[in-house]
DNA sequence: CAGACTATTCAACAAGCGTTGAATGCGCAA
DNA sequence: TTGCGCATTCAACGCTTGTTGAATAGTCTG
């Protein structure tokens, strides 16, 4: 018996779309296609789902609570090592990214999915403003206070205009296109992610500085 | 008689396929729509482009020539004025960016639409392999020369990671999700291109310098 | 074993899709 | 005016879509 058939199809409903939704976009693909990948008659996601639209969410939700989880941790575990003075902003660059990448090295693909279907969603002018503040809005404030803190010379639209570049970068990261391996001609690899963040990480902080001030 | 109807109906076409791909995606768009929206008989985008893809490259093709040959322009103008030395990063990332503006400043709003249409294109793991090279690839090289040797220091990898960097600040605000004017409560416009690049020139040069050296 | 409850499949629906060939309108050349 | 060529519309095609209600299989309880 394979791996697959070991995972209940509600379980692999929501890998199939996970991953074809992050691909394809929402409606690029259809349920009869993730039914296919799942192995499932199409309408099983129905059953378990409700509408489409419905699916869409709960791949979405799925892993939203894990990630922010695993972010609210490192943050804060950074600004306790770091003392009364607070972490600085590499330190909290760091804590933003990093985790990301950990959730990928339990070597679950699934992760990989569903990051480049957050970078869809973000990057989308139509799913964006919909559906990213529900979830991930009041963590993102939490580090941008803790990037005051550590710029308090900054203004508030300089924070939130670096903000924006970081999490640009971060995106594109995300989206996992491939581009950036055939224009460095092999150079670079998107789904090095860790690379990635070890050149992100620096890079950014750099620029929060000049543009913060310290 | 309205503006709108002193159009050709084979532009109307583009103008209206362009906005609302630009919106929804390739596949979140139907013929139908695009024609009600361009105020005319669904057949008639078949007759002009053929088939439905055929439209989306045509509307992907209609800006590229005159979007690269202002960013050329630029960068060749700072490349003469600069002299022997060279630009520095400032002005070849100011060169990249700031065309992106002044043909928003045209009041032309195709212009937005279809930048937003590249952001959606270059952030698609589909899409994105599949079309931004053919058009923008040779482009970007230039761009990289230049910089290149304004960071003599700077390693292949390390290059390309920056401009990755760059290019995933200059999606997202392409994408225009009006993101972060929700997060920054009002302190940001995504619409204000002239605001982010004002701060992603100097965010973004202090990174490529950070990273390489110089 | 009977029964109940959940999970899953089957078969079909109305609606909407991209695409097409034939029909119509329109403007200019002869 | 006639005729021709391009632009545009009309009407319809075969197919796929999301969704649904009824039928089946599977599993646990008593």
């Amino acid at each position: 018996m394979n791996k697959k058939n070991s995972i209940p199809k509600r379980e692999r409903i929501l890998d199939a779309a996970e991953e074809l939704f992050a691909e394809h976009g929402y409606d690029g693909v259809t349920l009869r296609q993730i039914a296919t990948t799942a192995g499932v008659d199409v309408a099983l996601a129905n059953y378990h789902f409700g509408k489409k639209l419905d699916l869409f969410q709960a791949v979405f939700n799925r892993r939203a609570e894990l990630l922010n989880g695993a972010r609210r941790e490192a943050l804060h575990a950074c600004q306790v090592s770091s003392g009364k003075k607070g972490p600085s902003v590499e330190q909290i660059i760091e804590a933003f990214l990093r985790p990301l990448e950990i959730t990928q090295e339990t070597g679950d693909e699934g992760w990989r999915h569903y990051l480049a279907l957050i970078a869809y969603i973000n990057n989308s002018p139509y799913w964006g403003p919909r559906m990213m503040s529900s979830l991930f809005d009041e963590l993102v404030q939490e580090f941008i206070e803790a990037l005051k803190k550590a710029l308090p010379k900054a203004s508030e639209a300089d924070i939130y205009w670096c903000y924006h570049n970081l999490s640009g970068a971060l995106t594109l990261t995300l989206a996992n296109t491939g581009r950036i391996d055939k224009l460095s001609r092999g150079h670079c690899h998107s789904a090095d992610f860790q690379a990635a963040y070890d050149h992100m990480i620096p890079f950014t902080a750099a620029g929060f500085r000049k543009i913060c001030g310290g």
